[in-house]
DNA sequence: GTCCAATAGTGATGCAGATCACACACGCCC
DNA sequence: GGGCGTGTGTGATCTGCATCACTATTGGAC
């Protein structure tokens, strides 16, 4: 099998990777082998776009392997991330399902793999397969609640500060400590940042430096080494 | 039949009423009795609160008359409208399908009559009848839709002004005259409004008086006339 | 009509953060 | 090494809006 992109392909990225709610995990040995006949599966460089804004919707892909930024721009150019997506995630459902112009961009920001399904296809198993209709409903109310999460630290939060505090809190969840510390790989630009905390590249700048005086957080290298999400969890409701 | 609070009471509205998209509207005879079986029709005062922010999800509302404004808080107090429903909208949808708290806070603006669903009964259908599942997806991928629209107002659209012409412009769109002139009740207060896009009360004073004086709009009693929509879009895009 | 609470208008002030304008650090290619 | 592009740090300035502090208006209860 090539690999391209300098990528160890995946046999099947599809059989209950990571996540046990995986949207095409246990499913009946009917559906299962289903998904598998319409699935197929591609390798993506850095940079590839799977989908943009506005296009009409061609169908989902489940992320095997590989990141991947979702954005919106308005028409004068600012660009807001929504969400960075990883391992497991299941990209433009909601287009799919409602039948709308996809509302974000996705774009894989380093190589990785994923599994493309179309969108009559899907669309034909949601209607002959309860459980996979079950399944993708509550995909969609998970991804409602993310959105939700987006709209209070959007309209709730007031200062840059307090929602660079979050955003860090969110990256350090999965490697917390007992103690409150945790270490993160730092793989965003400081524009990036500033695009999903909705400020400038200065901003960040200025809130990198302010953070690590006041103790908050330290850099080594690439790594981010948070002292004690404490701290942080003062200034979000502060 | 009694009607409290001054409401003419809806023999069924479950049938079909206003939109044709609606979430239980042409369903099969059968899924249409077992809905009418558990569903129970109830008529809720000014003020009622239909769920509130944080409990555990008991069911979802049919709303077939009155106004609900559905909004969220931080722990400060500060709070964010994120939606007025009307007649046909179906409420705490998201929260029963995952089985997480409600996010929001669903409160009667005007007394009005809803049907209530337990979470239950509507977990069954939803299991059992596909069509009912296929209706629901939809349904939270339209849900998805709105909230990622208000994403993209608070996330994008710079100053109040901008929000504030991007709310005139929804407004008008259902009573929009092909002139482009448009004619709506204003039944919120500017403390409201300032809620809805996220400024201060002052500010919307403000924007009320800004906004007339450049004839974008025009007070009658509490009827708002919008002159021309191009200039409202005029604004949002600058 | 009177009274009161809720809503609305408007000026004065202050400050956080956007904007502009640089200098600097670092990979990376030749 | 030198050059170049992309990312980063940081000062100076400017401004829109929040905040405070009022007064004015409206509308409902009685």
């Amino acid at each position: 099998m090539r690999a391209p992109y300098g990528l160890t392909i995946l046999d099947n990225c599809l059989t209950c990777p990571v996540r046990s709610e995986h949207l095409f995990c246990n499913l009946s040995p009917q559906a299962g082998q289903r998904l598998n006949e319409i699935k197929s599966t591609a390798v993506y460089p850095k940079g590839a776009m799977l989908f943009i804004e506005g296009q009409q919707p061609r169908g989902v892909f489940v992320l095997c392997t590989g990141k991947v930024k979702l954005s919106t721009s308005s028409r004068e150019g600012k660009t807001i991330i929504t969400k960075i997506s990883d391992s497991g995630d299941v990209l433009g459902l909601n287009a799919v399902v409602s039948n709308r112009p996809y509302e974000v961009t996705a774009e894989m920001m380093e190589p990785g793999q994923g599994n493309f399904i179309p969108r009559d296809s899907l669309m034909h198993m949601l209607k002959d397969h309860p459980e996979v209709a079950v399944r993708i409903a509550q995909q969609l109310s998970r991804n409602y609640f993310t959105a939700y999460e987006e709209i209070r630290t959007l309209g709730l939060a007031a200062s840059p500060s307090e929602k660079f505090a979050k955003l860090l809190l969110s990256w350090s969840t999965k490697t917390a400590q007992s103690d409150g510390s945790a270490q993160v790989k730092l793989t965003l630009t400081h524009e990036e940042v500033a695009e999903i905390i909705g400020t400038t590249r200065e901003t960040v700048s200025r809130l990198f430096s302010e953070f690590k005086k006041k103790q908050l957080m330290q850099l080594k290298g690439a790594t981010l080494v948070i002292r004690s999400r404490m701290a942080l969890e003062k200034i979000v409701q502060s």
